[in-house]
DNA sequence: ATTTAATTGCGAATAATTCGCAATTAGAAC
DNA sequence: GTTCTAATTGCGAATTATTCGCAATTAAAT
């Protein structure tokens, strides 16, 4: 993935902050947070941190999660690839899983207990308006 | 269900909060916030909403859920059936669909714009310990 | 090299949630 | 039904993740 591109084909400026918090999560094994983020960059304000990831979320090259029971958003690179994700709920990480039929029962390193399909999309209400409530 | 029993059979006194808290999920067509329930009920702190879903969850009577993009949580009552929810982007509520195979395309009142599995579990790492790290 | 709008850093503000502590109350024991 | 005690509640203050205002800096266009 060439960063600055893809940075700059959207519009967005090059900034050695951007590029660093990239380069962390094109690192990551999945999508991490804004402190995770902040503590494995160097001098680079936590604002800035924040500020990032819901530009470049804005501009879908991010994705932010939740995880259940967590009190944080979680960030990573949006890709085909990932769309499933082994959540620990002892340290609350998230991992990359390539490989996940729904009625699966092993991952490699990881003990299931239970899983979720969540359904995303607009209900009628929201589904003509373009203003999202929160 | 007879609220009265769940929650002296978890070993929590019936108080006319922990009572009116129960009435409101249980009227719920989906999870909702603290606050939800707070505005729904009357004559209640805010405080006590929050322990009371807290001390709810930790006898499993109630879970916890976190949707994608709020930073709120979503509380409902544990049931066999609830395990699949439709969740609005657009006002960020969630609702129970009874019916759900994995490719579903169409949920009546609801555009589907994608998915979402989650595999929840331990990791090697958090497998043997009780503590749970945030 | 100059210019300008975008970006950053800092610290203060915000909003959801939690906590401390004194007052109240459910329910057990009499 | 009273009494007693630990559990629960209400209130407001504290905490924590995230956002915001504003002055200083910087990318990149000219």
């Amino acid at each position: 993935m060439d960063i600055q591109k893809t940075l700059s084909s959207a519009g967005l400026k090059c900034t050695k902050q951007r590029i660093a918090v990239m380069e962390v999560l094109l690192s990551s094994s999945g999508p991490i947070t804004a402190e995770d983020i902040h503590s494995r960059v160097n001098e680079m304000s936590l604002s800035t941190v924040y500020r990032t990831v819901e530009t470049l979320c804005n501009k879908h090259i991010l994705a932010k999660h939740t995880i259940q029971d967590s009190d944080k958003f979680y960030y990573d690179i949006v890709t085909e690839k990932h769309h499933h994700y082994a959540i620990c709920l002892g340290c609350k990480s998230m991992r990359y899983i390539d490989h996940c039929p729904v009625h699966t029962a092993d991952i490699d390193g990881f003990t299931v207990t239970g899983h979720k399909l969540e359904i995303y999309g607009y209900c009628n209400k929201c589904k003509n308006k373009n203003s999202v409530s929160n």
